[in-house]
This record gives structure tokens, C-alpha cells and sequence, in this order.
DNA sequence: CGATCCTTTGATATGTTTCAAGCTTAGTGG
DNA sequence: CCACTAAGCTTGAAACATATCAAAGGATCG
């Protein structure tokens, strides 16, 4: 058992990132029953036609919300990491919105809707930790608008690099200003609502310009002051009022 | 008190677009206290710099929420209307990443973030009805995302009406297939991460189709089908699965 | 009755897409 | 171990949607 329940350690992580815990809402988290289960890249997770009363937690491994257009293009959303727990909208309406599917292998717990349910009632207050993970991901998303709406290619990609650098830093994933993001080309482009060969152009330039390096999945940040600013990128949206700004952005 | 009280119906029926609440719930939710405030036009309702520990709702008039670029464009995240509860996250986070403003005079209800408090101690279900709110605006803004990505100029203005007629509806402020919307082609522009002259030549060609006509910021639809399959407009992401579908779109 | 804000229109410029093809790489089976 | 395949990356040329610039025409309001 104790070996299964550590396993929950990147959600508390994730939650801790903008919300405190206490040690028994830590303790409730981390014994949360689920069931590991294992996918294969390009798996769907969940899908908009089967609604499902349970919801999960990405324990390792890369998903991506998405939506599909009627003439076949589709937009990506949100990519999903470590940590990141998807399902809470099917859980209480019985429907999404969107699709969720894996971008590599990915190891995931699923928790009943009726186990997450007794966890909720057991710890009222956890009720409103998960709320403030809305907010937190609305404001991801909010983000995203911008960047899609208002920030030209180049901009919207060293944005993308950004908040990912950023949100692997808040889950302890960068080394050495090292982190890992297996997006194809394709993907990006789905996410940043540009054409893979654009993006391919775009990305080239950011690598020429050496403002970060790409080996094969393996991003490094090797100017951080000059990516965020290419990028329009400003940490605020992801950190906590009081929280110390994260390195190179200052 | 009485007519004070009355004066949170709009508030109670956006709630219940999506979740159910008990008689002690309404009746909490409309006892709840709080500060008429009127505005003008182009008036900050929240701002980024100046944290504060309240939140509103929208009794009357229209809002956006934005947020402004360093090269001074901005864009319109969403556009808030009758019903409308704003700043939940900045009682919880004590701060937010965007900015409000009105876009006609409004009436607005001021709940300090003690008074939210008090009323979900109370009433810690009510937590939940807030999170399904926050998810419901999620839903909003992940269709937002894939409108300004993946449409074309035509495509994102024809969705950007039939989503606020939608809205309307659900607030029972649609009449005769027409409802009012006060927003300048400036505003579409910003909302839609377009120019203002590109917004007029679409909503031209959007007339001169006849599927909506524009007497002043009073939207007619004249053609729902035709509007909602240029916009691309599925309504799923707006109502609960189980509700009747809005006429027109089924 | 001027002033201001919003809308409309035209001409030109530009960023991004589209199409099409060749190239690399990693994986697979003979 | 090599040949084959599929997926992803790269490149170039042409087309297109939208932006930019500029100016004129309505509407609204003090």
C-alpha cells in the first residue's frame, strides 16, 4: 500500500504550487485509492462520447487536451504533465467538452468519481484546493488566448517554451535549465494554431538566434532572458502573489 | 432588505444553468450581503496591480475581461454579462492575472471576500456550485482558444454571436431572436485577435448574407443555422448534457 | 455646432498557409 | 545486418488572408 500511495507525490506537489496544505489533506491525498494504469503513445484517455465517472492524475509521462474542428484541423489546448489531474469536469457534469489523449507512453492513476467524492467529503476544504487548481489552470488558459490571439509565430512559440520550462521548474523536472517536452512539430503547431511548416521555420530561428536547443525532445534553455522576452513572457499567471520570481525572469 | 435581496436572481440563474441548488441554498445565495455599485462606461472594475479581498456580480450592463501586451495591444478574454460573478479568484488567490472593465454603465453587487466565505462555510456545497461556475467558464474560454487558433475572421465572428446569443438565452434575455450586445468593432477586434477594419468588412459580409443584423448593438439573428455553420458552433460546451438543446442549433 | 468616437472604404504590405518534394531518422522484418 | 517503411523534419515557390496605413463619412453628445 505504501508503495501505491506515493505515488500520488506530483499532485500534492502540483497542488502545493498555489494552494497550502495541510498534513492531513496531504495524508488523505497520498491515500486517495486508485488504479495504476499504463498507455501507449497516442492514446486516447478520454473522450468526449464515452462519459465516465472518474477522473485521473498523471503520474508520468505527456497528454494533451484537445478539440476537434468539423474540417479535420484540431487545436490543442493545454499539454498535460506530471502532476496534472484531468477529469474533474466529467466527474461533475458526466461530460466534457474536449478530448484528453497521451503524447507518450503515460502511467496514470484513475480515481472512482466515488472515491474522489469521499475524499471531498472527508476534507470540505480540499474542495476549494481543487477549485483554486481551476483557477489555476483557467488562468493557463487565459494565457493561451493571448498568445494565440495577439502574439505573432515566434512570439507564441518562445511563449509555449516558456511556460512549460516554467511549469516543469514548479514540479522539480529541469536540470540544468534541461527539461524534456516530446512535442512533434505537428503538435506544436495544433497548439500554437500555426502549420507544422511554419513552425518548423520558426523554430529553426529561435535554435539559429541560440535561444534554445532542441535534442530530439530534450529542450534546453540556453538564454532565458532573451526567450522570454521574444516571447512576451511573464511568469505572473502561473505563480503565486508572494512566491520569488523564478530564475532568469526577474 | 427584500428588494436588495431580490436584486442577486441573476446570479442564482446562472448557477442553476449548470448545477442544481437547494431551497437553503437560493435562499442563502440571495440573502447574501452586498454593495450596489454603479459604473460608467470604461471603467476599471479589477485591476491587476490593486489586490483586493471582494468579488461582484454583474447585476446589469457588460464587462471584459482583458489583459494588455507590452506593445499595447490587447486582447479580451471574455466578455461578461447579467450574472456574471467575477474576482473569485483574486478572494482566493489575492490576485488575478487580468484585468475587468466595463463596456456600457453597469450595475454591480460587491460581496467582500469575508461575506463569500461566511456563505460557503455555511453552505460548503456551495464551494462545489462554485467550482462547476469555474469549469463553465473554462469550457467558455477552451472554445475560445480553438476559435482564435483554429477560424478564420468570418468563422470566429459568427461564433463570437452565437455564443453571447446563447448566453442570453440562458439568461432569458433574448427576445424575438434578438439580444444586446454593446461591443465596438474595436472590442470584436480585440476579442477576436483581429484588426477593426477586418472586423467591419466580415460583419458586412455577415449582413449582407443576412444572417445577423446589427441596429446599434442590438444583434438580430436572422438566420441561426446558416450563423452557427460558418461559425462552426456546437453548443455542447455551454450546456449540460442532459438539457434540451437550444433551438436552432439542433 | 464643433468635437469625438465609431464606422467605412481603398491601396498596399506582410506573415502565414498551401502545395510539393526531398531529406533524416528510427523502427521492422527478412 | 541490410533494405524497407513510416514518421517526422526541412526547404522552396506561389497563393492568400489579414494587417497596415490613410482618409473620409456618420453618429452622438455636450
Amino acid at each position: 500500500m505504501t508503495t501505491r500511495v506515493s505515488l500520488l507525490q506530483p499532485l500534492v506537489r502540483r497542488l502545493e504550487t498555489h494552494s497550502s496544505l495541510s498534513a492531513a489533506e496531504r495524508d488523505a491525498i497520498l491515500a486517495l485509492p486508485f488504479q495504476q494504469s499504463n498507455h501507449r503513445s497516442c492514446a486516447h484517455l478520454f473522450r468526449t462520447e464515452e462519459p465516465g465517472q472518474r477522473c485521473c492524475v498523471i503520474l508520468d509521462g505527456y497528454a494533451a487536451r484537445y478539440k476537434v474542428l468539423r474540417d479535420g484541423s484540431r487545436q490543442i489546448l493545454n499539454v498535460l504533465m506530471q502532476g496534472d489531474l484531468l477529469g474533474v469536469q466529467r466527474c461533475l457534469f458526466g461530460r466534457a467538452d474536449h478530448e484528453v489523449e497521451t503524447l507518450t507512453k503515460c502511467t496514470v492513476a484513475v480515481v472512482t468519481a466515488a472515491h474522489l467524492e469521499a475524499l471531498l467529503s472527508a476534507h470540505p476544504t480540499l474542495t476549494r484546493i481543487l477549485l483554486s487548481d481551476t483557477l489555476y489552470e483557467g488562468a493557463i488558459q487565459r494565457e493561451w488566448i493571448v498568445n494565440v490571439g495577439r502574439r505573432d509565430a515566434t512570439a507564441r512559440i518562445a511563449h509555449l517554451l516558456c511556460e512549460m520550462a516554467l511549469r516543469h521548474d514548479q514540479q522539480g523536472l529541469i536540470k540544468r535549465e534541461r527539461f524534456s517536452l516530446p512535442l512533434t512539430q505537428a503538435h506544436i503547431a495544433d497548439f500554437s494554431g500555426l502549420t507544422s511548416v511554419h513552425v518548423n521555420r520558426v523554430l529553426r530561428a529561435l535554435t539559429d538566434e541560440r535561444l534554445v536547443s532542441n535534442d530530439n525532445g530534450r529542450i534546453t534553455i540556453n538564454d532565458w532572458t532573451g526567450l522570454a522576452r521574444t516571447g512576451g513572457f511573464d511568469p505572473g499567471y502561473l505563480t503565486p502573489a508572494d512566491e520569488a520570481q523564478f530564475r532568469g525572469f526577474n
